[in-house]
DNA sequence: AATGGCATGTCTACAGCGTACACATCGGGT
DNA sequence: ACCCGATGTGTACGCTGTAGACATGCCATT
């Protein structure tokens, strides 16, 4: 140890400073795809950051995919939690600050929890919330749309943040396939929305110029639109002077959409009294109580004989 | 003229072998898309398919951006045309074939069309087909979900096919603000089925291993699964087994959606027997006739004023 | 106490990307 | 005859992810 310098660190230096560790880099990851975007995180930079080289980090991560997947659950850490009344709620960012609040401690499943003592109420407002939230956490982590994966393995914290979405979605008593239907169509409005704010929030950095002003300059574009009746005269009828919020108005219509399907499935949702399989009411008419004329007929034959 | 080997070709050569165009640029550029992904698509393989050098195509393009976008507009060509019962349908490829049929062309917004007589009729069926087409333009291009950017002005080929949803939805008689947002929501349907299903395949081309074995493989996640009672509830229901398929629901429950809305707000598009200005019924009761109280009273004051 | 092995960090190098810049060639108008 | 713009070529720069050889320090075993 030719090096006085290094001893001295070593001795009396302050001991966690040294490692790099897996924690560290997923933060400092997370930390600057959130100020720069995704692109901005390249091996290069990220280790600059951190005080080491370029190599050091793959001592820690395999390759950049598993960081990028890495960064992916961390940042979606409280997502599937109950809003509860609880003041604390900022417990976001980090991939050890274990945020995932287990999910056992359930939002009563089994026996009636207490706060919301009907079981189907208001699968709506829940799920609107739960979708705001993914937003919101969409919001504060833009690149979270560019690192989507369809072969990536789940995260506890995802899987937290679908789990919640499938309890509430349960609640409309749909059934089981549709429940998983309805809450992915939901996270993917949210998805979708996440995607279309990222991309514009990018190129608003990237030009330096608002949304309403760079296609307020596109005159050589609009010469062009006449020729489309439709949408020249929807334009003169002001469509697009104050247009909805296209989250909310997507969000609010695929509720609807989930909501009107409630209303023609959930009848579905009978067994039949003799073999048990479900048994689906007509459109109109005395509801059914059997899945086939056979059941009928042998609940008829069974009666005969206990009757009798 | 030292090289007789140049003269040659210039005399006899095919005519049209020579010039690298714009057209013939694009046209490439799409092919290897379509074929290996827009990630294959780099100035040097691009130039290298041609048979030029890759600084040869930046005589006709100013940039990669600006090819993507050209790309891009291509690939949407015959998305927006109506559907009419004639046999030629696979007018698709190429900037040059200028299949955008004209928008002026136009299905009958002004005088009836013959073809449907009734102007509300079937925007349901109709919009679900331009659904569909859609994804079927972007299984045809599956890159087009990796080239899509807020900021891009749209081409005639996108303008065209957004026109035609425009001139669906708009028979549902939603205000014009609605026509935007509502043909503007089933277009995210859309590019959201595409993104995944692209994705998909993406990832499916990379690991050679098709959606159910490589998720049958992930015993190690579902290990960690039981956690999640929700979740672990309805697989052993059986909702993993037959999932319907998300791009057909997603499209269902949206269109549902709009159908609810329609009926919540239709009726917000009466006017006012005085002024001629919108009237908006209460959400319950008899439907109002005037938007006001002074309009109610200036109409009994005339009725008065005549009868007498 | 010495030693071997493993974890950690460093350095160099490679293949790929988009594209800036200098240069060669050719056709057509002044 | 001359020049100039359009077109194509070749080289080079800075960026990316990461493979492979090398140095160092700590721990467990001998």
């Amino acid at each position: 140890m030719a090096n006085p310098e290094r001893s001295t660190e070593l001795l009396w230096g302050s001991r966690t400073r040294g490692g790099l560790s897996l924690d560290r880099i997923v933060r400092t990851a997370v930390e600057l795809a959130d100020a720069e975007g995704l692109g901005a995180v390249s091996m290069r930079r990220l280790a600059d950051r951190l005080g080491f080289t370029t190599m050091a980090l793959y001592r820690h991560v395999p390759g950049k995919a598993v960081l990028v997947a890495l960064m992916y659950d961390a940042a979606l850490a409280g997502w599937g939690a109950v809003p509860g009344p609880d003041p604390e709620t900022s417990t976001d960012t980090g991939p050890g600050s274990d945020a995932t609040p287990g999910p056992d401690a359930n939002p009563g499943s089994g026996a009636g929890s207490v706060t919301s003592p009907d079981p189907g109420a208001d699968w709506r407002a829940d799920l609107a919330a739960w979708a705001r939230g993914g937003l919101d956490v969409h919001r504060r982590h833009p690149w979270l749309a560019d690192a989507e994966d369809p072969r990536r393995v789940p995260g506890p914290n995802a899987v937290a943040a679908f789990e919640r979405a499938l309890e509430i979605t349960a609640r409309t008593g749909l059934p089981p396939a549709e429940v998983v239907a309805a809450a992915s169509l939901v996270s993917g409005v949210v998805a979708g929305a996440a995607q279309r704010s990222a991309a514009e929030a990018r190129a608003e950095r990237g030009s330096g110029v608002g949304f309403e002003e760079w296609w307020g300059r596109r005159d050589s574009l609009y010469a062009h639109l006449d020729r489309y009746p439709t949408l020249s005269r929807l334009y003169r009828e002001g469509a697009y002077d104050a247009p909805p919020d296209s989250f909310d108005y997507g969000l609010e219509r695929t509720l609807d959409g989930i909501e009107a399907r409630i209303r023609d499935v959930v009848r579905y949702e009978k067994a039949c009294e003799v073999c048990g399989r479900p048994v689906a009411d007509g459109p109109a008419g005395r509801p059914r109580a059997y899945c086939s004329a056979a059941c009928r007929q042998r609940a008829y034959r069974h009666r005969r004989r206990t009757e009798a």
